[in-house]
DNA sequence: TTACTACTTATTTTT
DNA sequence: TAAGTAGTAA
């Protein structure tokens, strides 16, 4: 365990004057990307209870995802130890409120062991209230899907209104007439209401009748955590009373019922502390409210502020890119943020004819940067950043192609897998029968022959009698009431049975694990997918995760921690206010509300796929991941594909800004490299259509100040990037020479590239004559890419540049119809596939030959090419192209275009998943390869680049004049560690009614209508300069001494090995598939078989270990390749 | 009434 | 790509 006192010593003035700030004073700690927030939040906890002296579970820490709170968690071991740390109330707010509504739930009208219902169940609940209303909805010309309709109700939600509230309002509204309405928008510039006219209208009824079921069911939503987390809250203040001081991350993204959430839980002590930052809010469209900082600062008076605007993250570069972007966002305020690092390669932007090209770019750069850096990057280095998962494939297929190990975040994809559900469906029914969902969802699994129409009479029989579907059966099957029309009793005894004996198994205290695996054999679920699904051994594989999931849940199960915090609580709350908040009703306190069974459904339905564990982490892999994942994390070299228009920003979005700060956030994830590229081409529905470039870039691009941020030509890795990347990487270790050879030429011998060296086919295409591709395109004024170093050796021996580059001069911007000198082609025709278009050599004017295969797309836009551009199918005009007779043409019009799987081929030798060898001609079978080799090189030609080498520090925008200093940072006896210049100066700001240098937007405060206001109430806990209790008496503060336990301080909570307990074999190589020769009750229950390889793992499974979809192609030599075309 | 096969359709972002 | 839906046989 380190000494946090030692620490704070590497903080700089600003961070470490927030992190020692005054406990009892609010503090909001806004700082953009990179700043340390995190750091600087993490290091208050230790500081709080290390010098503070706060008891550990005095402390609620709330954060953006569990992935989050398990990597505070992590650094706060080193800090404060194991067992301090296990006593935080550390979370994010739906888990901390569920934990909360288990031991409380009587005193908010609900039963201990609700269950949380999945959007899934969510989205089916509301489907068939929809139903309903379909009659309606037609009449009144109403379209609404049961998608959308849950986002409205959930939209209500995150606003704190009940489904009574929404009534009522609907019935207000119903006072003014349609046209009324109409006018009284037009007339105040007002958006409409959701719950206003026939649409509100049904939208409130479903809200109420979709709580009636989840009620019934015995069920929470996820937004109904917080609003009953609230509702717990703000009626027994003895709930909070625990509470001394509440901090937040990630502010700028929490929500209305959130925000109520963090004023009640800080009712009693008033002393809160968050960070945010304004410019990476992404979560508008979750209802997250930016206007809870102004909130904030009305609820706690004498909140102070705090700014870092030191980045130790990213390059200058890399921030310069940042900031051109997010500059756009014309209501943002300005702020200061200073590099600590060189200016590094310039960002990378680059075209593409099509995503598979773009994709294979990708994998081919990633494997180059490994080779070229001598390993000092490695795959787990690297993120694919995407607007959606949906991009993923593609990116997947080519990194698997090149064999390069990945993993996809894809949130809670796993979970939502049939399989899963099904058996997570029975446990839930085991814990909790009222809950329909479950019900309906297993009665019939496996088939006992009971269909619709039995279940919808079943359903009926339970709402007749006022009592759970289950009941319903139970009592038939138990003789109790007469059978229902069609007769159920026989065909579901066996059901009653197994639901019977699950719960016997519960309630004698059998772990998560356990019973999952004595369901399978009970209701033979083996036999069932075997029956029922083609792809039934995956699914087992997936089910057999589902266990392992489960002994992880239970290895970070608390043990006795548990009572011996409460009972520490309780003789806190006992001290600090005596009987004055009266004392819990023993009858309606749950004490054993945290059955086994529980936390791990509850786990199961609030973790995402995110939190992988520790040692799958480890293993080297590119992650992919959407840019909402990467919210808060790093990488050395981050890729963001598709940056296109329609993608950023998304064409379904709401708010363009919101797209815009996501950009922006998922740039300043990266601390080295940054590359930004996007298609000149898209599928819809079959055809190919020209696609323009974000026109977030675009407005980049075309502004003189930010047009140099960007640069087409990808970085060499010299000496002096390496350098630069070591810094970034906190010092990593430069690579020898002798190893960056070794690794450069067996990357030349097996790799292919599309963009980089002599002979790529898409490299510097504008130069290159019409070839019929989309090709990538020169933007306006980029920089001209300098010619790479060639190397000795004939591109076989290839040795990255230990020189400098040339000094690079200005370059004026350079615009179309500048007759420029061509060169000869650098695309050798090879790469051109011969079977759709060839060039001539001798006339450059962009002739497009069909060749025999080419499709009809293909001549429709050679055709296309000699028409006008029509209908806004033009690409953006802020990247024209030069055509090699120097008219600036459009992509679309004069570029035929290949099929996906033709350019394929040429990206990645089909069927071999590490690249051809110098050996296998690129042009397999088509007899090309030795012509090109032949071709005559271009002559280096080095062209000026406008790329401004500047001086460091960059300081990306002066920082505020407006800013009042004032408090001085407390004088700093030991030199801090900002590395570089310049220092940022502290500025804390005293509350004033209109701050002279406002972090966001002006807002009025609305006045709160949906929560009581708090009473402010003359504060009497303890003086916190002292130990608020003798450091003796205070019951949860471990001794910290007692750091043995905690040494490597990695092994806390999840971070439980991924191994069986019995023979510490991957119990995830457990059973195998029951064949059918096994009986079903041994399958489950049958040694360990030798682990398969990774590539025989199921999709998801691999998803869920972390492993990307099949990756087996690494190391496996099992992997077989995909076939040509096959996907 | 249920079970099976073939076709359709939806995929922004997440707790 | 995988889940839901419609249509048909048993
Ligand atoms: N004083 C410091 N000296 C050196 N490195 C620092 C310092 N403060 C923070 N860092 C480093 O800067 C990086 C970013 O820190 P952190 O993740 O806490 O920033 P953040 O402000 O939370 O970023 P974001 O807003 O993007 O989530 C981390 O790698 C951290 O170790």
């Amino acid at each position: 365990m380190t000494n946090i006192n030692e620490l704070l010593k590497d903080l700089n003035p600003a961070q470490l004057q927030a992190v020692q700030h005054s406990p009892q004073i609010p503090l909001q700690i806004l700082a953009g990307p990179g700043s340390g927030k995190t750091k600087v939040l993490t290091m208050r906890i230790a500081h709080l209870i290390t010098n503070c002296y706060l008891p550990p579970w005095s402390i609620c820490a709330v954060t953006f995802t569990n992935k989050a709170a398990n990597e505070m968690r992590e650094r706060l071991v080193k800090l404060i130890g194991k067992d301090n740390t296990g006593l935080i109330k550390m979370g994010t707010f739906h888990a901390l409120c569920a934990k909360f509504l288990r031991r409380y739930a009587k005193y908010v009208g609900i039963e201990g062991n609700f269950t949380v219902c999945d959007a899934d169940e969510s989205k089916k609940i509301v489907a068939k209230l929809l139903k309903q209303h379909e009659e309606f909805l037609k009449d009144n010309n109403i379209t609404m899907k049961e998608g959308s309709m849950l986002s409205m109700i959930s939209k209500l939600k995150a606003k704190g209104l009940t489904a009574d509230d929404a009534l009522k309002k609907v019935a207000e509204f119903k006072k003014e007439s349609d046209q009324e309405r109409t006018l009284r928008h037009l007339r105040d510039q007002t958006k409409p209401d959701i719950l206003e006219g026939k649409l509100g209208h049904v939208i409130a009824t479903v809200y109420k009748e979709y709580e009636k079921l989840l009620r019934g069911s015995n069920s929470l939503d996820f937004d109904d955590l917080l609003l009953f987390g609230v509702k717990l809250f703000a009626q027994q203040k003895k709930a909070s009373s625990w509470c001394q001081h509440v901090l937040v991350d990630e502010y700028q993204d929490t929500n209305t019922t959130q925000y109520e959430l963090m004023r009640y839980i800080a009712q009693t002590s008033r002393c809160v502390t968050i960070v945010g930052d304004p410019d990476q809010s992404i979560y508008g469209w979750r209802s997250a409210e930016i206007e809870n900082l102004a909130n904030m600062k009305r609820d706690f008076p004498g909140t102070q502020e705090i700014y870092l605007e030191q980045n130790y993250r990213s390059t200058a570069a890399i921030l310069a890119a940042s900031m051109a972007i997010i500059s756009q966002d014309k209501k943002r305020i300005q702020k200061t943020l200073n590099t600590s690092h060189p200016k590094g390669p310039n960002p990378v932007l680059r075209a593409f004819p099509i995503e598979q090209v773009e994709a294979g770019f990708i994998a081919a750069e990633i494997k180059r940067l490994v080779a070229f850096s001598g390993g000092m990057l490695n795959w787990s280095d690297f993120v694919v950043l995407l607007r959606f998962n949906a991009l993923s494939r593609t990116i997947e297929s080519a990194l698997q192609k090149e064999g390069i190990p990945n993993r996809v975040l894809a949130g809670h994809k796993f979970f939502e897998r049939l399989e899963i559900k099904d058996v997570l469906a029975y446990l839930q029914l085991v814990d909790n029968p009222a809950f329909v969902p479950a019900f309906t969802r297993v009665v019939n699994v496996p088939s006992r022959t009971v269909g619709e129409k039995t279940v919808a009479e079943l359903l009926h029989r339970a709402e007749q009698l006022k009592i759970s579907p289950l009941q319903v059966v139970e009592r038939i099957v138990d003789g109790n009431i007469p059978d229902i029309k069609p007769p159920v009793k026989k065909k579901l005894g066996n059901f009653v049975g197994v639901i019977r004996d699950m719960r016997k198994f519960a309630n004698e205290g059998m772990s998560p694990s356990k019973l999952i695996q004595a369901l399978l054999d009970l209701i033979k679920y083996g036999e069932h997918l075997r029956k029922t699904q083609l792809d039934y051994e995956s699914r087992w594989d997936n089910v057999q995760e589902l266990i392992n999931f489960a002994v992880e849940v239970e290895n970070g199960m608390p043990v006795a921690a548990e009572k011996q915090m409460r009972d520490a609580e309780d003789a806190a709350h006992e001290e600090l206010w005596g009987d004055d908040l009266g004392e819990w009703d023993a009858d309606q306190v749950e004490d054993r509300s945290d059955t086994p069974l529980r936390l791990f459904l509850q786990a199961s339905m609030l973790s995402t796929d995110t939190e992988t564990p520790e040692d799958e982490k480890s293993k080297e892999k590119v992650t992919i991941a959407t840019c909402h994942a990467a919210k808060g994390l790093e990488w050395a070299v981050v890729m963001i594909p598709a940056v296109v228009d329609g993608v950023f920003p998304s064409s379904r979005a709401e708010d363009v800004d919101e797209e815009l700060r996501l950009l922006y956030v998922a740039c300043t994830r990266a601390q080295g490299l940054l590359y930004l590229t996007h298609t000149t081409t898209r599928k819809v529905s079959g055809e190919t259509m020209p696609q323009s470039i974000s026109q977030f870039i675009a407005a980049v691009r075309s502004e003189s100040k930010t047009r140099g941020t960007f640069a087409e030509d990808l970085p060499t890795l010299s000496l002096q990037e390496r350098e630069t990347l070591s810094k970034v990487l906190n010092g990593r270790p430069l690579p020898d020479e002798a190893e960056i050879t070794q690794r450069v030429a067996e990357y030349q011998r097996t790799s292919r590239h599309p963009v980089w060296g002599p002979n790529a086919p898409f490299k510097d295409l504008p130069n290159a004559p019409v070839n019929g591709y989309g090709v990538p395109q020169r933007y306006p004024a980029a920089p001209v890419p300098e010619q790479h170093p060639r190397f000795p050796g004939n591109g076989r021996v290839l040795l990255p540049p230990q020189q400098q580059k040339p000094p690079q001069q200005q370059k004026p911007p350079q615009y179309h119809n500048q007759s420029r000198q061509l060169n000869p082609p650098q695309v050798p025709p090879m790469f051109i596939a011969s079977s759709l278009v060839h060039f001539n050599d001798t006339h450059r004017s962009g002739i497009v030959r069909n060749a025999p295969q080419s499709t009809s797309s293909a001549s429709a836009s050679a055709s296309a090419a000699r028409k006008p551009p029509s209908n806004g199918l033009t690409v953006s005009t802020a990247t024209p192209l030069t055509s090699s007779s120097g008219r600036v043409v459009n992509a679309a019009m004069t570029r035929a275009l290949p099929t996906g799987n033709d350019l394929r081929n040429w990206i990645v030798q089909p069927g071999s998943h590490r690249g051809p060898t110098a050996d296998e001609s690129p042009s397999k079978g088509k007899g090309k390869a030795k012509a090109v080799e032949q071709r005559p090189r271009s002559p280096v030609k080095l062209e000026p680049s406008p790329v401004k080498l500047e001086p460091r520090p960059v300081k990306l925008e002066p920082p505020s004049a407006a800013l009042p200093a004032v408090v001085r940072p407390k004088g700093k006896t030991s030199t801090t560690a900002v590395k570089t210049e310049p220092s940022s100066t502290p500025s804390v700001h005293p509350p004033h009614p209109q701050a002279r240098r406002p972090t966001f937007p002006p807002i009025k405060p609305e006045p709160c209508t949906v929560f009581p206001p708090i009473k402010a109430e003359p504060y009497t806990g303890p003086d916190w300069g002292r130990p608020a209790m003798p450091i003796g008496r205070l019951p949860g503060l471990v001794k910290m001494e007692n750091s043995s336990a905690c040494v490597s301080g990695l092994q806390l909570h999840r971070s439980s090995p991924r191994s069986s307990p019995a023979d510490g074999r991957p119990s995830s190589s457990g059973p195998s598939f029951p064949s059918s020769s096994s009986t079903a009750s041994s399958s489950t229950s049958s040694p360990a078989a030798p682990s398969a390889d990774a590539s025989a793992k199921s999709t998801a499974v691999k998803r869920r270990l972390g492993m990307g979809r099949a990756t087996g192609g690494y190391t496996n030599k099992k992997f077989k390749p995909m076939m040509p075309g096959g996907s």
